[in-house]
DNA sequence: CATGAATGAGTTTTCATTCAT
DNA sequence: GATGAATGAAAACTCATTCAT
């Protein structure tokens, strides 16, 4: 629908040359995160977004053209801080054993998760978007990669499956809001599982 | 908001007294269902859904009072089929160890969720609802007595945690609609990395 | 728009020749006049009509073609039964002073309205109808005539004026549901408004 | 149903920042009240009004959640200006004998009624309605306290009664459209009738 | 850059009325 | 006569997006 102009903001947000440009940028992506993760992205409306920014909805659409673009620009951000994230894991993490890499993953991606919850309600959206499927890709290709290069490697093939499951299993916990106890508790479970299992295929 | 509405179509979706009203109600539902998977809860359409069900967009209203209470239905009684499973699956599976349990809960689940993938799609719809919440818990203490009852029995706690891990691990290969491979592949990698696990822990 | 047909049936509604029909026809009208005073003509639905009387909506229709047939019907029959008690009284009023009869009117009046609260509800529905009109000019007649042929005679100007504001008098009361004093303490103080009005116009 | 929106926007019909919002909500609700009206609140249309205030359809629920959002605001309104009418009343009137009053009452009614028609049309609306209920109350006491400052005072009884009496007297001629000579007729009869009741009372 | 009133296409929802059984 | 499922035109209402100021 609105594809082709959202693609042109991914890169482009109206990119704000001054200072007070940028915060506002800023404040408005975030409080747009925060309602995606609330109330989901269609439940949540652009003049909702302006309000709990304080700004005003014309303001709002001044530097994202649509609403989807708006969950791109947040996406793309959330993405590529992530990746960045994986490519220093990719440096730290050489030679280290399967199940090392495993652990380093998991703290890697539990604090990113945790703290951009917006990332994976805006990646999951329903209704297939090839912008979304390459984000997905991207972080596939960087997590088999970190598998194949442990030592000892694994074997293509089931790096990549790992680099699927691995992300997916961080998201089980974080649906446990309000459970803390639990929450940590499937952490580490999940944590000793792949550890183990990790230990077992190296055999 | 339409919430009591909703509760009450859930038991009463005005219960079809003649047979033809009983048909017409699963057509609606089913191609709901299907609509709900493709497009999505939010970006289907009432109109839509009638028209696939090739009935007029009144009846549907006569049926479900709202898209929410439509969707309500079709979870409940994905919910119903589910939960007899479990149940069965509780009396069948007396005296199995752990990682057999676990082997049957895969086949179930996953059995369950490539038919009802409406299931998975509508449980998890952002927005907190109590209703979803109840059929969740409902859900976990069902796989959490199955594994409890296990031979050896799993720790409370232990149990509980799968409770919740298994039924989402059981989601991620569903994810890769047309990467019949990987997805296979990704099945067996958590099926072995779960058995591998339970045994360990049996220890 | 649904005039004709209204029209139609006001004569006739479908005159069912069985008693059993008869006794459907006399609960469905009750049923309707009773839902119409509580939430007014529009905001009453067929259906609720139907259910509120223990029948089908089908068999609703069966007896009236439309909903504004229904109501006229309703009216029809509460008119007539005003007219003839109107007629009643202007036998047995000949000769009384103004004051007397505007007493046994009052008597009569607020008799049928209280008893018929349809009536007023529906007489008073907005949007002009000829048909309504005509009923309205015919309760006017009938009044005038009463005053009009008082001992002393009121003059004609006078008699039509209060044939319309004497049935409009009446109403007030109505409306005072739940505070049986009150509307008692009006009924008598609109009495001897009247009453007095009438005595002094004769001198 | 609506009720809670509905009350929210009695005070805060969005309160529109700028003159040209006010303009154009004096003109929604100056329209909408013409049309509730003419055809009665059923009958008018959103679409309708909005059409007719020349506004699309989106500007008229940017101020009014609701179609009872509006009547009640109209109302609201309304009920505002006659009760700075009445207080007025209550100054300039103080020491008149009730018959007097009643006169001049006839005068503030006779010309807030004629003006602004909505007023009886919306307030006296079926379904009961808690709001709707407090106008009503609210005006009969200020015309109570009217007739209960008169000089001499009349008793607090028959001043309430007349506070429920004397508006509705009002609205009786109002009832004449296209019969001027009789409604100009029954307007003085009435306030004849009134005068002397009063006059008979006092002694 | 900023604003917020205005727009109107698109959805949800209602309900009088029809019709096959 | 009786039934109640089915219809669909019409209304209410939403919200992404535009634009004059």
């Amino acid at each position: 629908m609105a594809s082709e102009k959202a693609r042109a903001s991914v890169s482009n947000p109206r990119a704000p040359q001054q200072r007070r440009g940028r915060e506002r940028v800023a404040a408005l992506m975030a409080n747009a995160a925060i309602l995606f993760v609330e109330k989901g992205f269609y439940a949540t409306t652009m003049t909702e977004i302006a309000a709990r920014a304080g700004a005003a909805i014309g303001t709002l659409y001044l530097f994202f053209p649509t609403k989807e673009a708006l969950a791109t620009a947040i996406l793309a951000e959330h993405a590529e801080n992530l990746s960045t994230q994986l490519d220093a894991l990719q440096e730290s993490a050489k030679g280290l054993a399967p199940a090392a890499i495993a652990d380093a993953l998991f703290d890697v991606l539990g604090d990113f998760l945790a703290t951009h919850p917006a990332y994976s309600a805006l990646l999951d959206l329903p209704g297939d978007d090839g912008w979304r499927r390459a984000m997905r890709v991207r972080r596939r290709g960087q997590i088999a990669a970190l598998f194949a290069q442990a030592e000892p490697p694994l074997p293509a093939g089931q790096a990549e499956r790992l680099a699927v499951i691995v992300p997916q299993l961080m998201r089980i916990p974080l649906a446990l809001v309000g459970e803390k106890k639990m929450r940590d508790g499937v952490l580490e479970e999940l944590r000793l599982m792949l550890a183990r299992h990790l230990r077992a295929s190296a055999e």
